[in-house]
Order: C-alpha cells, then sequence, then structure tokens
DNA sequence: GGCAGCTACATGCAAATTGCATATTGCGTG
DNA sequence: CACGCAATATGCAATTTGCATGTAGCTGCC
C-alpha cells in the first residue's frame, strides 16, 4: 500500500515564493529573455532561498495573466520545445513600483535595528513615541 | 437571508503578508514591546502595504510558536486585555538572518534595473565587479 | 439604565497559493 | 532500446490569506 497520498511538508528550509519571486522573474527579464527552465535555474544561482520549479512556472503563467510578461513558443533549437518570456512595459513599471516600497520596507527593518524611528510616509504626526 | 458565504477576494490592492509582514512585526517590537492592535495601527501608518488585523494577529501566534516573540496578557490598564509581545533572542538572530537575504534581493532588483549581471552568491566567479 | 461605539483579540469559511510528486514530450548516448 | 536529461505542466493536499463576524470590556451620551 503505496499511499503516497498524504503528503507531508518537509518545510526544510525557507522558500522564495509570491510577490518576491515573482518581482525576481521579472528582474531576470529585464536583462534578457529567458524561458522557465532558464529562469529556475538563475534563481538557484543567485543566492536567493530555492524555490520550487513547478511553482516557478506557475508564477510566469500568473504573470502573463497580468500582462507583465509575454510569451511563445520557441522550437528553433533541439530538444523539447522552450517558452520563451519577455518583459512587458506594464511588467517594467511594475517592478519599479515594487522597488519603490521595497525601499521603504527596507527602511523599516533598518531602522528599527539602529534604534530609530522611521519617519512616516506622507502624514507628519504621531511625535508621542518615547522611548526608555 | 445573511448568506454572505460566498465570498469574493476584491483583491483591491496588494496587501502585506508572509515572511514581510513578519518581519516587520519583529523590527517593530525590535524598538519596544507592543501588543497586536497597536502593531496593526503602526502598519498602516509605516507606508507599507496595508494588512488585515486578522492577519496581523495570525502571524504573532504564529511568530510565538516559532519561538520568535513571547507573550503574556496585560491586564494593568482599562479596556480589554491586551496580549503583549515581546522580541526573543531567537526572533532578533531571525531578523537579521532574513535582512541579509532581503539585501542579496534588492541587489538582484537593482541590478537588473540598472542592466548589469549580479555576481553570484558563493561560486568563485571572478568578474571586476568587487563587493563595497 | 440603555445603547451605540470604540478598543482588542479571535475565528469561520472560501479563495488563493504553495510543496511535492508525477506526467509529458523531444533528444542524445551507451 | 532503455535510460537520463531538458523543459513544461498538473494533481492533490497542506498552508496561507481576505473578508466577515463574534467576543468582551470600557466610555460617552441621553
Amino acid at each position: 500500500m503505496a499511499e503516497n497520498t498524504g503528503r507531508k511538508r518537509t518545510t526544510s528550509e525557507p522558500r522564495l515564493h509570491g510577490e518576491m519571486l515573482a518581482t525576481s522573474l521579472l528582474a531576470f527579464l529585464k536583462g534578457c529573455n529567458a524561458y522557465g527552465y532558464q529562469l529556475s535555474q538563475q534563481l538557484s544561482d543567485s543566492g536567493l532561498p530555492q524555490s520550487d520549479s513547478g511553482t516557478v512556472y506557475r508564477a510566469l503563467r500568473q504573470l502573463e495573466n497580468s500582462g507583465f510578461v509575454s510569451s511563445f513558443w520557441d522550437t528553433s533549437d533541439q530538444g523539447p520545445a522552450r517558452r520563451m518570456y519577455s518583459l512587458t512595459a506594464a511588467g517594467e513599471l511594475f517592478l519599479r513600483t515594487w522597488i519603490d516600497a521595497l525601499n521603504r520596507y527596507q527602511e523599516v527593518l533598518t531602522g528599527a535595528l539602529a534604534g530609530f524611528d522611521v519617519p512616516a510616509a506622507t502624514e507628519g504626526e504621531s511625535t508621542e513615541e518615547e522611548v526608555t
């Protein structure tokens, strides 16, 4: 009875997913067009947390549904066909917007580590904080 | 006929969740102890994407299960009891480790936008790019 | 007192995402 | 041919999340 249907997640180590995976893929595509297998390997070599290849392929499909990348089947080389992806203008805009949000996020983290208050984004208020 | 069971996600705007939410909470707790409601408001004022308060409370419970924060019921003030959270040593270590990964992630993104290749993390690839 | 409204935390449920295994097709090699 | 690799895709369960709602304590107001 090889019932392997009840798979448990080993959760061995943290994985890259969500918007961080998506934007990493967009960033790689900024440099040059690429296909999924290639992008999956670039991620492995990037020093970022690993991510499952199935997750990468699905992330690329979602990016295409969102209009941030476009793709076509490339059969010019030998081997199985590759789905070539390229970044769209909307994708590049999304990437830039995300990087702005990321900078703010990083300010929050490093500001907290340094023991300083991070100034509010647009509201000039909240001076009631008194640290000991 | 309040059958609102068929809820659709309006997906109005991006939300903060996952590890980015978790580490933002840890960062806030680095400065001073706080309780969930307060942290939820700090997030709203931080300029980061919004996040649902229920998600914040659940994130805090998970952080406690992971040993990154500890909590106790604070009934010293009026009003409903507050669950006070404080950062543990493990939580602070996790925060620092995460910030390192985040720096690498940011290198990937900004490096791609600048049109440069990001050097590999551990491979002895000799380029004229030196760490600054 | 009655009651609305705020603070503070919690949870139920469906939708969305993800981890892991597996399937598939094409090609090269012993 | 059998096998393995390249390249993409998908089935299914586990997990996470969005949104609504529920709880309890306190304050202000009439």
